[in-house]
DNA sequence: ATCAAAGCAAGCATGCTTGCTTGTTTCCAC
DNA sequence: GTGGAAACAAGCAAGCATGCTTGCTTTGAT
């Protein structure tokens, strides 16, 4: 497929086919949050995307393609979400960049770090966009929270929140304590409005 | 095996024995933590631990067994490391409580707890040792930190303190950021400080 | 309308893991 | 020391996931 097609690179291909690759993605990471790593089996994905397992053999060779397709679709699918936060006093933001740490999204990328940790395939592209998606984050965190990164500490309270949402996301993981998440994040939202004037 | 054995029921048993069984668990927990939970097949952990696949299998009959063993070793190990962190300034107990999350033992947890997320067999004893880590956790951390819970805020502060330590030990699985964790532990240590009084 | 290429479906072969079963060694009690 | 049970070692069969190969259908261009 490499040869130098017409100028139109490889583009438009057929609709059908972007089609099923774009439900196999979205299968793969619903499976990722559903049954983890491990259960999701390249003929467990197909099936919930309803295609074959051929066709989808046929768009990812090899298991590892589906799945580094995967990460670059779950990190531009959260980077996607945390765009469209919507700009509100420090309590609501501090609440609904949370609760980007308790979708469906953050368990996917959850078992796809996990995995990753050992996958040395998938482990640097994963480890890469992470790092990109954090930054960003971490952007528009400051952004949302009206905060001023010139002054000393205000960084650093920043990323520890962000931190203390991933801790919770993962403390989500097996238990769904919505009830203590929320009085957690009432708490240091107010003193994360105090650290940051 | 169940008949009625003299008045001393199992304990005793024979010393190799006991020997063995530890060694099997040490094994799963450090293979845990560096080749994850789909790798840590029953011969990968029986090769670690010096004992035959069939030994392994004699102590614990079913992969499942071994790893639901596994589970109470892990907490109980964490729970140990727990108890035993010395008293002292706030923001030197802040930084040992968050090394917690980072070593091999955090390492193991967190593959077990996402394994234990969709294997219905493991998730209710995981979820279940887990609370009752948590619990001590925390109990320990508002003693050592000498939190006056009973002031309002306090207790969703030091949980608040958890989470973002179990965020780090998280952001720790793929890349190890020590320095960033740093100054994330020394800012929020400031604000922990602040807040507590 | 036709033709070539891409998308798709199904079957086959390989490798690996698990659990069981059989055989040998070590330990404790009598 | 002998007997018996537990601990250990090794081999075997079944199940499953992956990757490959083959053949059919649809698409888009000529």
């Amino acid at each position: 497929m490499g040869v130098v097609t017409p100028p139109t690179a490889k583009a438009p291909k057929q609709d059908r086919s972007r089609a099923t690759r774009q439900r196999l993605l979205e299968a793969a990471v619903a499976c990722l949050a559903e049954v983890g790593w491990a259960g999701s089996t390249v003929t467990v994905v197909a099936e919930r995307a309803g295609v074959s397992r051929g066709a989808a053999q046929h768009h990812f060779p090899t298991r590892e393609d589906l799945f580094t397709a995967a990460v670059e679709y779950v990190a531009e699918e959260r980077s996607q979400a945390l765009r469209e936060l919507p700009s509100q006093n420090r309590a609501a933001v501090v609440a609904a960049l949370v609760d980007l740490y308790t979708g469906p999204l953050f368990r996917a990328a959850l078992h796809l770090w996990v995995a990753a940790s050992n996958e040395e395939q998938l482990r640097p592209r994963v480890t890469e966009l992470e790092a990109k998606v954090g930054r960003e984050t971490h952007r528009i965190a400051v952004r949302l929270l009206g905060a001023d990164e010139s002054r000393p500490g205000v960084r650093e309270t920043v990323q520890g929140l962000l931190d203390m949402a991933r801790g919770l996301g993962l403390a989500n993981l097996l238990t769904d304590d919505a009830a203590r998440r929320q009085r957690v994040v009432a708490q240091w939202a107010a003193l994360v409005e105090n650290a940051l004037g």
